[in-house]
DNA sequence: GTCTATATTGTGATAGAC
DNA sequence: GTCTATCACAATATAGAC
């Protein structure tokens, strides 16, 4: 999977007496878990190896440093998310479809995962270079997959605004809200807690709601 | 200003002698600095001794630790935010002129320390325990707040509905919206630098036109 | 109040046996 | 591949002179 381990694996054929699922993959599972919890300052390699029920050590062996498993799993954590992303925003079809295609999409995935978004967001806001392991998950050069997705939705809102069934609004002013609306409820999960007192069911059935809500609501705000 | 620091200051009357600003103050401004940029797992108190021009030993005369400066940074840094949205969302302002009057303070605001939501959210996303900070920063009870606000709210927005000018929302969608739209921006800046190529002038820019459109979308999208 | 050591602990990383 | 030391250094914290 990772470069660091397969150049390392042992055996060249076996790979059987491994135990319940193999042990990078344990690790690994570990490390997302802490990591995403802790953020990358705040992660102890010891608390990984503990959670995967191994020795610091062989975190050591499989991953070289904490730094490269940092990246490995920040990489992973965004390639979930980002590319997807881009792929539906920047696709052709109808603005309507879009933006229940993407409130849909966004929730029923990160949902599984809530903390996701935050240890993004934390990420990149404490280690601004790591913006790079964001350019690998796209896969494209940044600037081209901006310049063609804010393109084709300029085009489309143009479109509609012309034909006077939207608002004249700006493609950034757009894709920003778009990503708010979706994106803050996850981000922003402890202060739901605290400020309006959502617990975790609380928050399930927020979630529900918002779904099903959020769609008619960005379509009503873009109408003129 | 801090309790440690007053029971710690020294010199009973004098305080004449104390360098340009004085020190705890030019402490207090560096912890900020190095806090809100790295988190409080990723700060380093060499790094803030040497940005407020003294040494390490001085951190620790004047705040016990470093979890006790970081508590005094996210204190402050909560505390200068949450309040002043609690107070504007709670009143009974008509809610016109609440979303235009909450976007205008948020971004008139924040725009002078952009960082400011970053950190909060991360370190809230990091250190659920530091919730109790924002609790302090609010001053009554959260539950308390929770309930009167979202109720307030909740008249607000059911007159509005009866009346027919107002499509029927939930308090909590609304609420979560309203600071989904004008938080995210903030929080999500390293994204919207990578993934549109936005450099601190299109920000700048993209800042004043949300400002001005911003509230239009939101109440379009409020409308049924 | 402020400084220069210095103590103390935390934490990532490596050596080497099995 | 996995483990048990152990190293090396980074980072917080304290002692004590000035």
């Amino acid at each position: 999977m990772t470069k660091a381990s397969s150049k390392r694996r042992a055996s060249p054929r076996a790979a059987i007496e491994d135990r319940d699922g193999d042990t990078e993959q344990r690790i690994l599972q570990a490390a997302r878990s802490v990591f995403v919890r802790r953020g990358t300052s705040g992660a102890r390699m010891q608390e990984i190896a503990a959670e995967a029920g191994v020795n610091q050590a062989l975190l050591h062996y499989y991953f070289r440093s904490k730094q490269r498993l940092a990246e490995a799993i920040f990489r992973e954590a965004a390639g979930r998310l980002v590319p997807a992303v881009l792929r539906l925003l920047g696709s052709d079809a109808p603005l309507e479809q879009k933006v229940e295609g993407f409130v849909h999409l966004y929730i029923d995935t990160v949902r599984e995962q809530p903390f996701l978004p935050g240890y993004i967001l934390a990420e990149l806001h404490q280690h601004p270079e790591r913006v790079r392991g964001l350019r690998e998950a796209i896969g494209l050069q940044p600037a081209t997959v901006a310049k063609t997705l804010l393109a084709r939705l300029r085009t489309q809102l143009d479109e509609g605004a012309k034909s006077g069934t939207l608002r004249r609004i700006a493609p950034e002013q757009f894709v920003v809200s778009l990503l708010a609306l979706t994106v803050f409820p996850f981000a922003a999960r402890p202060v739901l807690d605290l400020a309006l007192g959502m617990d975790d069911d609380a928050f399930a059935r927020f979630l529900d709601q918002r779904r099903t809500e959020l769609p008619p609501f960005i379509l009503s705000a873009l109408r003129p």
